[in-house]
RNA sequence: GCUGGCGUAGCUCAGUUGGUAGAGCAGCUGAUUUGUAAUCAGCAGGUCGUAGGUUCGAGUCCUAUUGCCAGCUCCA
């Protein structure tokens, strides 16, 4: 006999019962919500026998484990479904993710949105007939020579690579449909209830664009079909949060065909922008940059003397000028040395700080296009921090810090990503070690954790990547902090040391908002068009109730103008119901409604987006109101 | 760039087996002068992404091209 605690419950169980049937003695209900069990802390199949005391959990679709399980199950239902329709299909991956699962497929033709419908009428076959899930092992070679036998090339390299490792290759098996796979999976297939396919595209064997071009499946599923509905709702809502739908309704900007990746910035956009740029010039000065502009088109020389023309040129669009070659900036660096360089430095002038909002250009792949996310021009908020080796440390961390402080002020949550030296990169070894461990130790101290993308760095070295959610549960690249012993030996750049003699400065490249373009896309998306009285391009709206009032209107905007509110009138001959209706969905913070009473008494009745009816009070108590969230940058409007 | 899907009025979309385009909203005009999310009526608006081809005839079929969308890859 084995003792097993189970939330603390401590049961007797004869030694190798499986997991399965552990949960099974607590109640059938726990057994049909199972999808794999933690050991000890380990997550286990449900297969698992349990030969020692322990601490075990069933896990469910509430826990995170659990809902992968769930998800790769369904998978794996989706792949029997395939075979059955596509007897000769080849079966390469098929993982639980973040949101679902998918299964890429090698088939004889491509999936059309009937083929989608029929995998997911037979996948509910399947799941009605409750097939139980066997899980097997055998030795690697045996394993080859199953998965050879059943034609399955993938399967076959798949283990191969995991032959080494000297472990039994484990397989689940419904019916004739056999699936090399780890687990841990659902007991049968009729354990999942609610199942959809989402989507379906085209995905290369290992990610490589040379290899050949899988069918790539998506899907989701859920225990119960509110769950699943409650799902597809969410996506329709996100969707209506799409930065480049609202961007348009809200007269924000645009994308059109004659430029593809080359975004129009429209008024309310540029007013929005504006807010943006004076915040971060405020924020910089304080914190002692100085802004300089460097010019968008520079000599082809200078890009081969920064190393960008052997690291970058297929992303640099270049031009000629009275027969000479020159290219258009991809980034500002190169602009930064030269304005370090127009004079001799001292060790007490540093560090020196360059800030420039600088507009690069480059030639992304026309698929990788996404509004203002992925663009072909956009504005970086860069700054080159020139400093002594002994600087490095705090000016790292004065720089998370600033970013910190930024992100806070839209109360956006981010990760931080260490990545370190790529293949194709310019340096010694040493150089990349110190510049990495500098990195490492300012993030130590910071304290807050991150991961480490390895060979993820720039071509001139290591990095830390800032990155945002947006509302859709993606993450964007915004801020990025990166180190540079390349660019200040390549341009020689010197400092005079306290010794008198020449020494080398270490640069930094950084910035906060990454690319305003991207930033104010997924601000558009955080607020959903509804931003917060600071930014908002229009900050209030005048409606008055009919043409007898708008003399009164306009000396109310005149007052509200002059304390330095963006405000507008609706002088339309349309009734109030239709005005508040249009500035509602223009999200425009405040509404002023004003009629006979109001004119009346010299008072504005205030309805705010989100509040409703605020009551009645005087324009000068409204922009005291309005003029105070502005300063505090609060959205509570 | 690759794979697949799509491209009709400013926006959202109809358009039947190929027989030379239609609605709602927005816009304009008129009436209405209105109290917290859509007042009524009229008018105007499109060489159906572009270029070829098939056909007596193409928004509809074929080819090429371009842009968009999803994903791969890439990255701020």
């Amino acid at each position: 006999m084995i003792k097993v605690s189970l939330k603390g419950d401590v049961k007797e169980f004869e030694s190798g019962i499986t997991v399965a049937e552990i949960a099974k003695s607590i109640g059938a209900g726990l057994y049909k919500a199972a999808c794999a069990g933690k050991l000890d802390g380990k997550v286990v199949d449900l297969r698992t026998p349990v030969t020692k005391d322990c601490e075990l959990q069933i896990l469910t679709f509430d826990d995170a484990e659990g809902k992968k399980a769930y998800w790769h199950t369904t998978s794996h239902i989706m792949a029997q479904a395939v075979k059955k329709l596509f007897p000769t299909a080849g079966f390469a991956i098929g993982p639980a993710i973040e949101n679902g699962f998918y299964y890429d497929f090698d088939l004889p033709r491509t999936l059309t949105p009937d083929d989608m419908a029929k995998i997911e009428a037979e996948m509910k076959e399947i799941i009605k007939k409750d097939i139980p899930l066997e899980r097997f092992e055998l030795d690697p070679k045996d394993a080859i020579d199953l998965m050879e036998k059943e034609h399955q090339k993938y399967k076959v390299e798949l283990i191969q690579e995991h032959a080494g490792k000297g472990e039994k290759i484990s397989f689940y098996k419904q019916d004739d449909y056999i699936d090399l796979c780890a687990g841990p999976h659902l007991m049968s297939t009729g354990h999942v209830k609610a199942v959809k396919l989402t989507n379906c595209t085209g995905a290369y064997w290992r990610a490589d664009a040379k290899n050949k071009m899988l069918q790539r499946v998506y899907g989701i599923s859920f225990p119960k079909a509110s769950q699943l509905e409650e799902y597809l709702h969410m996506i329709e809502e996100a969707k209506k949060r799409d930065h480049r739908k609202i961007g348009r309704d809200l007269d924000l900007f645009d994308i059109y065909e004659e430029g593809p990746g080359f975004p129009f910035f429209l008024p309310h956009g540029m007013i929005l922008r504006n807010q943006l740029e004076q915040f971060w010039r405020e924020e910089h000065t304080k914190h002692g940059y100085e802004e300089i502009r460097t010019p968008m088109i520079l000599s082809e020389e200078l890009w081969h003397r920064s190393g960008h023309w052997d690291h970058y040129k297929d992303n640099m669009y270049t031009t000629k000028i009275d027969g000479q070659d020159y290219a258009i900036k991809p980034m500002n660096c190169p602009g930064g040395m030269l304005v370090y360089k127009r004079k001799p430095h001292s060790y007490r002038d540093l560090p020196e700080r360059l800030a420039e909002l600088g507009l690069v250009h480059r030639h992304e792949l026309s698929g990788t296009l996404h509004g203002l996310m992925r663009v072909r021009c956009f504005t970086q908020d860069d700054a080159h921090i020139f400093m002594t080796p002994d600087q490095v440390e705090s000016e790292i961390l004065g720089v998370m810090n600033l970013i910190d402080s930024f992100y806070k002020v839209f109360g956006f949550e981010y990760s931080l990503e260490l990545s370190t030296r790529p293949k194709n990169s310019m340096g010694t070894d040493e150089q990349w070690k110190m510049a990495t461990d500098a990195l490492i130790h300012a993030l130590k101290t910071n304290g807050k954790p991150y991961e480490i993308n390895e060979g993820d760095g720039a071509f001139y070295g290591p990095k830390i990547d800032f990155h945002l959610r947006d509302s859709l549960g993606r993450t964007w690249q915004c801020g990025t902090i990166q180190l540079d012993f390349q660019m200040p030996e390549r341009f020689e750049l010197t400092y005079t040391g306290e010794d008198g003699e020449k020494h080398r400065p270490v640069m930094l490249h950084r910035v906060i908002f990454g690319s305003i373009e991207r930033f104010i896309a997924i601000l558009t998306e955080h607020y959903a068009g509804a931003f917060p009285i600071w930014l908002a391009p229009v900050q209030a709206k005048i409606l008055p109730i009919s043409d007898a009032m708008l003399e009164y209107a306009k000396k109310v905007q005149a007052k509200l103008l002059e304390g330095g509110l963006r405000v507008e009138i609706d002088t339309r001959n349309e009734k109030i119901g239709y005005k508040i209706r249009e500035a509602q969905l223009q999200k425009i913070p405040y509404m002023l409604i004003v009629g006979e009473k109001e004119m009346q008494n010299g008072t504005v009745s205030v309805r705010g987006r989100k509040a409703g009816d605020l009551g009645v009070m005087a324009p000068d108590a409204f922009l005291t109101k309005a003029m105070d969230e502005v300063k505090a940058k609060s959205n509570d409007q």
